[in-house]
DNA sequence: GACAAATTAGTTGATGTCAACCTAAATTGG
DNA sequence: CCAATTTAGGTTGACATCAACTAATTTGTC
């Protein structure tokens, strides 16, 4: 017979979980970028890959993968919409032809570009949501956990 | 004509972005999660979610959505797998009969009560990545920004 | 009681996320 | 030089996430 788990239990985790705690500042944050990106047609998962890929020297896949902390799989995914709308370009690799090395075209280069100003505002606006807590703080704890 | 978007300002948005930056601890605190929790079949998700629900008075969607910082939609896609597995119940609200009332079983309450320990353990090793940090100023941090 | 407005939830379509399994190319060891 | 290993990436299947639209119910007002 499983026993039961306690409430107070239940309390103790739903309070202290950080990957309960992350999740929901994940969800909460992505939603407010994506709102705001909405009128260059970008999410903000999209911004972010659009923005690992302004380079001097095009990445290949699992050095963005690696970036983004994201699964390689989960990578590939991603790019199919850019790719589509032509905001990127995939190519093999020179040296390495195992490689896929990727780039941002002109046009994804212009969506940046204008996405680049919304960034700063809603940016701006989430540090405030912080108080008086300090924001590098919070991404070195961040960098910690990934 | 879109104008290039420098290098320095990638740099800048790669290091500063909050958005990023909660998204790469979700993923890998996620894969984390998931990869403990496997041996009870469970994911990260779902042991937040039948956490949520352990409690003394079954909570209709709108709530646990809330808690979870989840789109109600988001929530129906989730509870799917764990209904087919008979993990929870989801029934007529009684007094509101557009609610629908989400409650464990027996099985999931099993469930749980299996998970609990390797939530224990893992939250133990994900708080040690910390180092001198404090758990609770960063989930302070958290819930302010969701 | 009738009815408009607000609330609660479902459905659909597009995308994001990963594990498991697969292929091909590069590297290493003998 | 060639076989074994490692590395880079793809494919499939299951699940997660949200916006836009729809249906049913409750509530507030007259």
């Amino acid at each position: 017979m499983p026993a039961d788990v306690p409430f107070s239990t239940t309390l103790f985790v739903r309070d202290s979980c950080l990957c309960l705690h992350v999740q929901r500042a994940a969800r909460a944050l992505a939603r407010r970028f994506d709102v705001a990106l909405r009128p260059v047609g970008v999410t903000s998962g999209q911004f972010s890959l659009l923005m690992a890929l302004n380079r001097p020297h095009p990445p290949a896949m699992g050095q963005v993968a690696a970036l983004l902390a994201m699964d390689r799989t989960t990578l590939t995914a991603n790019l199919k919409p850019l790719q589509r709308r032509g905001s990127i370009e995939v190519r093999p690799g020179e040296n390495d032809k195992r490689q896929r090395v990727l780039a941002l075209t002109p046009a994804g280069c212009g969506v940046l570009a204008a996405a680049v100003p919304i960034w700063l505002a809603t940016h701006r606006a989430v540090e405030g949501l912080l108080g008086e807590a300090s924001p590098d703080r919070l991404r070195a704890d961040l960098m910690a956990l990934s």
